[in-house]
DNA sequence: TATTTTTGTGAGCAATCGTTCAACTACGGA
DNA sequence: TCCGTAGTTGAACGATTGCTCACAAAAATA
């Protein structure tokens, strides 16, 4: 073996991460990220290669822990799939008392151009807050929360896109009253979208 | 008088407009700003005070030229204003040959937290789409393609999220047709948010 | 204990960053 | 024609960037 390593993983993940969050991956320089995690650049060149390789553990540890928690909390678990979702939003708008500290999927996908192999990682994040989304529109359908013919993939699609534009307007600085009324409209326009498998009324 | 200036002040703007759309403020260096503008280190900070001056100029002309024609060429103009909400969508999703140059409005929110003094240029360009919208939806509930008792102050908030996100999904490389569903489902919202003077079904 | 192996430390590298400025060029008015 | 003024040019500045590496420290093996 050797000299044992002396930090936490997880606890440098976390700490770049929110570093991340808050300064994008060009706004946080390796002065930053040494003062944020406590590592000295040796340690963190020899366990992530570099930068990049930094951020892309970050990214991963982000849709791990942070999206995947999300996930869980507000769209798989709860008994009612449809308050989920809302609580899902509203957790989002009500980020308590440090200011918003962004969505590492969001700000990575605005900066892609200048980090285009984080692709694969933002589109796993997305793809998992969608398959939430589709589990609590299934369940909520089967409850009978939902028109029978819901068009489920489409809707929460489209609950992902309304999601992440609510993530820029709240780093916009938009008021929490329009905020939390976006809210409002996503939920009242689930059942919007039907499938047309049976032409009722054209 | 003396020497005359021999370059153009609009050509000039477009050209680090369309840099800073696609790069963003930090990814953007004065080399790279030198190199697509044709102007020298001088001239520029002589006209634009420094990089954040450059930077707010651009955002103002995004405003001024790019929002403001958007918006009026989509929403205030179309005879049929559901149809034109359509195409200010669709023509986010359609960018044509060269890849998506990026709104300058999300990316600015989303950099927020390393450009604060830009908050306001964004919540002017963020306003104008929203009116826009506002302005679509009134024209289609006195066209009776709404309905009569539409909240529109809540929808063109709902629209403007998720045309938002739309943006974001775009940059992340979602494929088009998830994008263009997004827009059915953004129109088939409509309509969806009433206002609740009378309650009709609870 | 001596040796090997792994990790921590931080000074310092080349490159690039935003920015400045002195020399130079072109124009209007005297 | 000469001068004052406004604009252009590009070398170069100090600061900061991402990153390296020689060395010290600690644990496992002998």
């Amino acid at each position: 073996m050797g000299r044992r390593q002396l930090w936490d993983q997880d606890e440098v993940l976390a700490s770049a991460m929110r570093l991340f969050r808050h300064r994008g991956y060009l706004g946080a320089s390796l002065r930053d990220i040494e003062e944020a995690t406590g590592l000295h650049p040796g340690s963190l060149y020899r366990t992530f290669r570099n930068k990049d390789g930094l951020f892309h553990a970050a990214l991963d540890a982000y849709n791990e822990r942070v999206v995947r928690h999300r996930v869980r909390v507000h769209l798989l678990e709860p008994a009612d799939p449809l308050a989920g979702i809302r609580s899902f939003f509203t957790s989002a708008i009500e980020t308590g008392a440090e200011p918003d500290p962004g969505c590492l999927l969001t700000n990575t996908a605005v900066e892609s151009f200048t980090l285009p192999e984080a692709a694969p990682g933002v589109h796993h994040g997305l793809a998992a807050i969608e398959g939430g989304f589709a589990d609590a529109l299934t369940r909520a359908r089967n409850r009978g929360d939902a028109p029978p013919d819901l068009d489920i993939a489409t809707t929460a699609a489209h609950l992902l896109a309304l999601y992440q534009g609510l993530l820029v307007l709240v780093r916009a600085g938009r008021p929490r009253t329009a905020l939390h009324s976006v809210t409002d409209g996503a939920l009242a326009s689930i059942g919007t979208l039907r499938n047309p498998r049976k032409q009722d009324d054209p």
